[in-house]
DNA sequence: GGAGATGATTAGCA
DNA sequence: TGCTAATCATCTCC
């Protein structure tokens, strides 16, 4: 209904009775609706066509008004509550107190119709992309393993350290439970809140005019004050998983020396293939994997093929640099994988001899085949420095590699 | 604490 | 894409 028309219609039921109306506001002491109604520190202008009054009228009955408030504090309570009966139980009333809540509404709107319809918080918008892509907000998606696995190419690292992804995956789920608890919080005191709210002006409504629209609005108010303390939680929660993140590639780029015995297998690995120390995807493969099998850094920890093509990058380079000082220790494991086909080849020769000619294969067969000749080839060399005193330095291919 | 060792990272190249 | 070379950052040993 619009103002206007609500207007005329009770100011048409208000004019037809309007001696009534005096009379029995008189009675009460209350404000009389033919000049002038005072309510909530608004007044209530004459309808229109329906005036009534000539001047000398109005200042008489604004004269009455303010007699009336400058003497209201000598009434009783009983008095008070005898004239809030009377006015609550009047027929008008309804009417009344539906053109008050137009009028708020009219004079209200203008005020806060600018506060209602704020644009999107771009800050709270980025925050819940943030923590949307991080997998902390939204459905779950394996808790961010997407941003883990990011994390490990941003940092070029492997994608398969699933040690490391795992224990990420683990905090990230903390924080992710950690803010979904919080919020639920937030919302039920919310919803609390504002069922109290809304209680309370329903229960006020009896006594003031006061319209759903301007409830609504009160719960848009509450509402809005409750975003701003979700988006306090939403940006702590942001910073604990950029915290963690960071702590996380650090921890990746810390550096922790390889055990021993990874060491000594790839150390095996280049000086028996020193002819030619690249090795293959597959033999990588199977380098990280013996490493990871006898390797112990800590519980769980593995040496991934990236780590095998880093060892021996720096393992190239570093020998060819100084060849001097890696001879001893070429000496050494040359002599020590000697040792090792000797044995092989006499459990062969037994093998063979005992048995049948057929030997088990494993998925690392070939490569002990290419150890052994190698081995073989070490043997050798090792045998002839053992009488020469020396080491035979690689010779390097033009462009740098070692034949 | 300093020096050397060593794993990781990065730019440039083929 | 894999390699080299340089460099960084950290660990280990004295």
């Amino acid at each position: 209904m619009s103002f206007s028309i609500c207007v005329a219609q009770c100011t048409d039921s208000l004019s037809a009775t309007m001696d009534d109306q005096a009379r029995i506001m008189q009675s009460i002491g209350g404000v009389s609706l033919a000049g002038h109604s005072v309510q909530g520190g608004m007044a209530l202008p004459p309808p229109h066509g329906h005036d009534g009054t000539d001047g000398d009228g109005r200042k008489q009955d604004i004269g009455d008004i303010l007699h009336q408030i400058m003497t209201i504090t000598d009434q009783s309570l009983d008095e008070a509550q005898a004239k809030k009966h009377g006015l609550n139980c009047h027929r008008m009333k309804p009417a009344l107190f539906s053109v008050l809540c137009e009028i708020k509404e009219k004079t209200g709107l203008s005020i806060r119709g600018a506060q209602e319809e704020d644009p999107p918080d771009p800050q709270l918008m980025r925050l819940d992309n943030m923590l949307l892509a991080e997998g902390v907000a939204g459905p779950e998606k394996g808790g961010g393993s997407a941003a883990a696995a990011a994390a490990a190419a941003a940092s070029g690292g492997a994608a398969d350290n699933s040690i490391e992804h795992s224990d990420y995956r683990a905090k990230l789920t903390q924080i992710r439970q950690i803010y979904h608890t919080e919020l639920e919080k937030y919302e039920q005191a919310c919803n609390e809140f504002t069922t109290h709210v809304m209680n309370l002006l329903r229960e006020q409504s009896r006594t003031r005019p006061i319209s759903p629209k301007e409830i609504e609005r009160m719960v848009g108010i509450i509402h809005r004050k409750f975003s701003s303390i979700q988006m306090q939680l939403k940006q702590s929660t942001c910073e604990a998983v950029m915290i963690l993140r960071s702590r996380f590639l650090d921890a990746r780029r810390k550096r922790r020396n390889f055990s021993k015995q990874a060491t000594e297998i790839l150390n095996e690995y280049f000086y028996s293939h020193l002819s030619n120390p690249y090795p293959s995807e597959e033999a990588k493969e199977e380098l990280a994997k013996k490493c990871s099998i006898t390797v112990s850094q800590g519980v769980g920890s593995t040496i991934t093929v990236s780590q095998v093509s880093n060892w021996f990058g720096n393992k190239r380079i570093r020998y060819k640099k100084n060849i001097g000082k890696f001879q001893e220790e070429a000496n050494l494991y040359a002599a020590k994988t000697a040792v090792n086909a000797a044995h092989a080849a006499a459990a062969a020769v037994q093998n063979s001899q005992a048995n049948s000619p057929t030997t088990p294969n494993s998925g690392f067969q070939m490569k002990d085949e290419e150890f052994q000749l190698d081995s073989a080839e070490s043997k050798n060399t090792l045998l002839s420095n053992m009488f020469t005193g020396g080491y035979p330095a690689p010779c390097y291919q033009s462009d740098g590699r070692i034949q």
